[in-house]
DNA sequence: TAAGATTGTGGGTAGTTGTGGGTAATTTTC
DNA sequence: GAAAATTACCCACAACTACCCACAATCTTA
């Protein structure tokens, strides 16, 4: 049962194929709303994972980039880091979306692989990179958390 | 599959033949609106880069330029420097571009070639310039950048 | 609980795409 | 105005990708 529209919450364990391609989660799929046409675009993330948008979530980022100049050296790098590695993928028959070489690289992704819904978009995986992750997080301090009860209310 | 017209994203490989021609991503030249007739105007970049437009977005860049001032020595360096270098290539029926010996040498490209999408033009560049680039990135504030990333991405 | 529908995974095939090179037309040069 | 150089257009082929079908496992429903 699809709770909101283009939201993607939960965990999901899944094999990369030889030919690069991933399954979306069921759920995830139900979730997109018309307007995103069946598409997904996966970028670098800023751990080492994939994110994968629905298209319409990246719609707003584009319109973001567009508005910045090339005049200015870091408007040009920014544009040129986040519009680099993004790459769209329509879902096939069976509901799986191909990742480029260039990501799987990137995300060090072998067979087994993990999808996890953040909400706006989804993270891909490899699960021993997620558990490194994990132990990195354990150093963070617990004053940017207090930051955060700030802004959010659980 | 084509997202939005006119508009170019991901990263792609591709070689420039003896006759000074690259291939067009193929995804790029499906993303050309009719209006463009099947042609680019390519030009010096603010990087050691080639800036590769289509032509509609390109007229849109000659009607920017026209409005700036003659009386302004960086507005009149600008003018030059992006006039001076243009040149339009309409895509053969394999979907490659010419590019200027002046360009080619500019940018440094030797055989391999990395074609960026920037959302609104290309950029295509020798590896190993933009790997130098990249280091100087570095120097970049940080905070500036951050701040982008805080307001565009989500 | 049994039948049907849905979901995840593997692999085949036809059409598309990238690359090299040939030839005719056009432009340039002397 | 003829020869040389450049450019535009065409063909061929290898590599890749999108699309399709098949099937097993899981979930749904009557």
């Amino acid at each position: 049962m699809t709770l909101t529209k283009n939201t993607f919450i939960g965990e999901y364990s899944y094999s990369l194929d030889s030919k690069g391609r991933i399954n979306m989660p069921a759920r995830f799929r139900q979730a997109l709303s018309k307007n995103n046409k069946n598409t997904f675009v996966s970028t670098r993330g800023m751990d080492s994972c994939i994110w994968v948008y629905p298209l319409s979530q990246w719609f707003e980022i584009e319109k973001g980039l567009r508005s910045l100049s090339s005049l200015s050296k870091i408007h040009r790098t920014f544009v040129r880091n986040t519009a680099r590695y993004a790459t769209p993928s329509t879902y096939d028959k069976q509901g799986r979306i191909t990742l480029s070489p260039s990501l799987i690289e990137y995300a060090g992704l072998e067979k087994e692989v993990l999808i996890i819904g953040m909400v706006s978009k989804m993270e891909v995986w490899n699960p021993k990179y997620l558990e490194n992750t994990e132990k990195d997080e354990l150093g963070i301090d617990s004053d940017a958390y207090e930051d955060l009860a700030g802004r959010i209310t659980i």
